[in-house]
RNA sequence: GCCGCUGUAGCUCAGCUAGGUAGAGCGGCUGGCUGUUAACCAGUUGGUCGUAGGUUCGAAUCCUACCGGCGGCGCCA
């Protein structure tokens, strides 16, 4: 008797066939005459039905919630099951019994985020689990097929990737180091071997945020790309968004729909997006007398108010140089302004941050000391534009955010297993 | 860094305003129930109220300090 998965037998693969499904009990119903199993495996979960007269009585008598089970049976459509189909068990085998399962209907946030090890076997956890997979196997087959090389950058850094963010430190063979905030600097390094380069992988910030957008470790999408302008930047950021979610739509809208996400804000996607520069963003806000000048940064009643307007992804670009990175390049009719843009979703704000890099050594060394930061920490990078500098660009994505705005997640902890906040570490 | 909220049985909460040594639902256990759908019905089992002081004849309730948790702003992805 093959080993099936819970799912195909929903999909009426196996009607009235003898199968042998393997999971944990996620919900039990007891009667006189029948108890009721109800087993969810990787796939999905199904009622499974065992008869007094059946010799596994006893053993379904014994299964607690959350035991692991192996049960042989015979797949049938009922339309009294749950999800129309269920198995009519010959043989329930217990491989582990579970102790009394913690997590029952009434269940607080605190109470959950403290057995996350447990709430991840919930449906809801199995469901955003799968997506965020999917998300990113789209994102590497977007790089990919656009010639990206995919590259892994390092976690232990040495010195600052962005100015304003906080480092963590920590102590490396008896030196100060810290944990990277963004593979920027080092994906720069490896484009004057590769051109397009991309990763996938952790940053870490000390910000002492509390908001359902924020973790202290997150993953982050980084291309970056050689003899590339602006233009190329804004084109391909929103081409690897509209293709995630069109491809989402398409091979996830059984999980989005159970997960109560809205599935035509994914379909809305569509490239050009929207883009509109800081200036008239601006423009925009004070007109709707919001208290911001020319000069500062978007907070996020800012980002709320433009946002609304848009309803999906937009750009905004060309900030003043002052509220940016060292790193970003400046307009060269206009000094005031820098070549970077932020892409900005409704409810979450900013997703992605990116722009076209200064590789013009005398530039970059003077943005370095009118920041007061220490040139000799930048020598390396420096070093980059002195043997053969090339224009290029790159942009992070932030891919919890990402998924909060896709999937509709009331908190971006929801978006990774084991979610890392500034008060919470555990498991 | 600033501001707000919160901490009572395994879980979710009530009780606190006007102090008199704790109450419900869920869960667990026992029994009942002709297929249940977060099953239902009955009984039963659980706590000294985040911690430490203080006021008081008496504190879960009032005061002080500390610890833990959640969210908002700022900052950021």
């Amino acid at each position: 008797m093959p080993v099936v998965t819970i799912q195909g037998i929903l999909d009426g693969k196996h009607e009235g066939k003898s199968v042998t499904v393997r999971g944990w009990i996620y919900r039990k119903r007891e009667s006189k005459k029948t108890i009721f199993l109800v087993v969810r495996d990787a796939s999905g979960i199904i009622q499974c039905t065992v008869k007094t007269d059946n010799p596994s009585w006893i053993e379904a008598e014994k299964a607690t919630i959350e035991s692991s089970v192996i049960i042989k049976g015979t797949a049938r459509q009922d339309k009294r099951a749950p999800g129309g189909y269920e198995i009519a068990v010959d043989k329930l085998s217990i491989i582990g019994l579970a102790e009394i399962f913690p997590i029952t209907q009434d269940k607080s946030e605190e109470f959950l985020r403290n057995v996350r090890h447990l709430w991840l076997r919930s449906h809801r956890m199995n469901l955003i689990m799968k997506v965020r997979s999917e998300v990113l196997r789209f994102t590497h087959e977007f790089f990919r097929k656009e010639g990206f090389i995919e590259v892994s950058p390092p976690m232990f850094i040495s010195t600052a990737c962005e100015g304003g963010s906080t480092l963590f430190g920590l102590k490396y063979f008896g030196r100060d180091l810290y944990l990277t905030q963004s593979a920027q600097l080092y994906l720069e390094a490896l484009i004057y071997s590769l051109e397009k380069v991309y990763c996938v992988a952790p940053s870490f910030r000390a910000e002492k945020s509390r908001t359902i957008r924020h973790l202290s470790e997150y993953w982050h999408i980084e291309p970056e790309w050689a003899f590339a302008d602006m233009e190329d930047l804004m084109h391909i950021e929103e081409n690897l968004l509209r293709y995630i979610c069109q491809k989402t739509v398409k091979n996830c809208r059984r999980e989005v729909e159970s997960l109560d996400a809205d599935i035509s804000k994914l379909k809305a996607v569509k490239t050009p997006f929207p883009r509109i520069t800081y200036t008239e963003a601006i423009e925009n806000l004070m007109a709707k007398d919001l208290k911001i000048k020319w000069g500062e940064d978007f907070g996020y009643d800012d980002e709320k108010a433009l946002a609304e307007e848009f309803g999906g992804p937009f750009f905004v670009y060309a900030y003043p140089r002052q509220i940016k990175a060292f790193y970003c390049k400046t307009h060269r009719d206009n000094p005031e302004l820098v070549m970077s843009t932020d892409l900005l979703v409704p409810r979450i704000g900013e997703i992605s941050t990116g722009g076209v890099r200064e590789d013009d050594k005398e530039e970059l060394l003077k943005r370095i000391r009118e920041l007061s930061l220490k040139e000799e920490d930048y020598d390396w990078y420096i070093d980059l534009r002195r043997y053969g500098t090339v224009p290029h660009v790159g942009f992070g994505l932030g891919l919890e955010r990402l998924l909060t705005w896709m999937l509709d997640l009331e908190n971006i902890i929801d978006a990774i297993p084991f979610p890392r906040t500034i008060r919470r570490f555990y498991p």
